[in-house]
DNA sequence: TGGTGTGAACAACTTCACAGCG
DNA sequence: CGCTGTGAAGTTGTTCACACCA
C-alpha cells in the first residue's frame, strides 16, 4: 500500500506541458531570471498554476513554499525527466519538400536531436550528400544503418501511401519510437512509441471553429 | 449562471475524430467500398467502435441500424459538419524552409484549402513568385490583402521570435483562426481558434517514453 | 439477426482550496 | 506571509451494455 508506485501513470498530456515548461524556462534562464512561481509561469503557458505544480508533482518536490522555483535547477530537473540529459539519434526517411525542411530546421530542433541517417528511394536523391552533411542512403539500407548508427526514433516524412511499410521496417529493425508526418494511423505494436505530426486535422479543426463560429 | 449553453459541447476531441474518419471514408469510398460498420472503422483508425458512434450521435443519426453506414453519405455529412464544403482561404507568413515546403504540399493539402497570400519579410524574397504561383508580399502588406482577399485562416511559419507579433496583425486584421507552426504559446483573446503543430514536443514526448521503457 | 444509438457506469484529467512549510 | 504540495471536488471524455429497430 505504502508502495512508492513505482510507474504511477503519468498522464501524456502531462509530458506534453513538462516540454512547454522547460521551453519557458529556457527563455527565462537567459534572460538571468533565477526563481519563478506557478502563477507567474502558468501566465506564460497559458495554463491554470495548480496544473504545473501537479505536473511537477508526479516527479519530486522541486519548489521552495512561500518562495517558487529555481529557474535553472528546475530545468535541469525537466531535462531530466524527458530524458533530454542524452543526445538522441534519429533516422529521417523520405527527402521530399517536408524531409528537406526538417533537416534545414535542425539547429532549430533543441539540442539533443540529430538526424544520424537519412533515407530516401528516388535514385535522383540517393548518393547525394545533403548540405547539412548527411550522405542520402537508399531505404533497403534502413536497416544495417539503423544498427550501424544507433539510431533510436524514426522519423517518417514520406507519402501516406508508403508510411505503414516504411513502419514496418523501423520496428523490424528494432526502433522504439516514430514520429509520423504522413497522414494517417501507423499500425503498431503494443509499447512502440507513436506521435503524429498531422497539421491536415488540425486545419480541419480551425474550418469547425469558423464555421460554428464558437469558441 | 444558469445560462443554457445553446450548442451542447462538443470535445473537441471528437472533432479531431471526425477529420480521421473522413480521411478514412475516403479511402474507402475511392475503394469502391459502399456500406461500413462502426467495429470496421474504429479498427482502421485505432479507435473504439462505441467512441466513433457516440462522435456522431453528437451530430444526428446516420447510420441503419443492423446495417452500417453508407461510406459516401457518412463521409458528405462530416465534411458538411466539419466545414470542408467550401473553400478555405489561408494567409502563409514566413516563407523559410518550412513555409516553402507547405507551399510545395499544396496540392498534398487536402482540397477545400488553399494559400491565398504568402508573406516574408526578407527584401531578397519579397515581390518574387514563388513556383506555386503566388507573389510573395512583404508583412507590411498584411491588413490589405487579407481583406482584399477574404482570407480566413492564418498560418505562421516565422522563427518562435516573431509570432506573437504576426498573431497580433492577424488578429488586428479580423482573423479568426490560426494554424501555428512556431513552437511558442501564442496569446490571443477569447474566442480565437489556434491549432499548433509543434513537433519539438513530440519529439520530447518520444523522448521520455524510451526514457521510461513502458507504454 | 446484427449493428446502431444511448443512458449509465467508469475512467481520466483539471481545478479548487487549504494545510504545511520555508 | 506567501507559495508549494496535495486530498478532495468537479469536470470532461471514454467505454460498457443493451434496448431498439432496419
Amino acid at each position: 500500500m505504502r508502495q512508492p508506485m513505482k510507474f504511477s501513470k503519468i498522464p501524456t498530456a502531462t509530458i506534453t506541458r513538462l516540454s512547454i515548461y522547460s521551453r519557458y524556462l529556457e527563455a527565462l534562464a537567459q534572460e538571468g531570471v533565477k526563481i519563478i512561481a506557478s502563477d507567474k509561469l502558468a501566465q506564460k503557458c497559458g495554463i491554470n498554476p495548480a496544473q504545473i505544480r501537479k505536473d511537477l508533482a508526479y516527479f519530486g518536490e522541486f519548489g521552495i513554499r512561500g518562495v517558487g522555483y529555481f529557474v535553472k535547477e528546475l530545468l535541469f530537473e525537466i531535462k531530466r525527466i524527458l530524458g533530454l540529459n542524452k543526445s538522441w539519434k534519429m533516422a529521417l526517411i523520405g527527402i521530399g519538400n517536408l524531409g528537406s525542411a526538417l533537416l534545414a530546421h535542425q539547429n532549430f530542433i533543441r539540442q539533443g536531436y540529430e538526424f544520424a541517417a537519412v533515407f530516401d528511394v528516388d535514385p535522383a536523391k540517393v548518393g547525394r550528400r545533403l548540405p547539412s552533411g548527411q550522405l542520402i542512403h537508399h531505404l533497403d539500407e534502413l536497416e544495417q544503418a539503423i544498427k550501424d548508427k544507433d539510431v533510436e526514433i524514426g522519423v517518417i516524412a514520406t507519402p501516406a501511401s508508403q508510411a505503414q511499410a516504411v513502419a514496418q521496417r523501423l520496428i523490424q529493425a528494432g526502433i522504439k519510437a516514430i514520429l509520423n508526418f504522413a497522414p494517417t494511423q501507423l499500425q503498431v505494436p503494443e509499447g512502440m512509441a507513436v506521435e503524429n505530426v498531422d497539421f491536415t486535422v488540425k486545419l480541419d479543426n480551425l474550418a469547425y471553429h469558423l464555421t460554428m463560429g464558437n469558441t
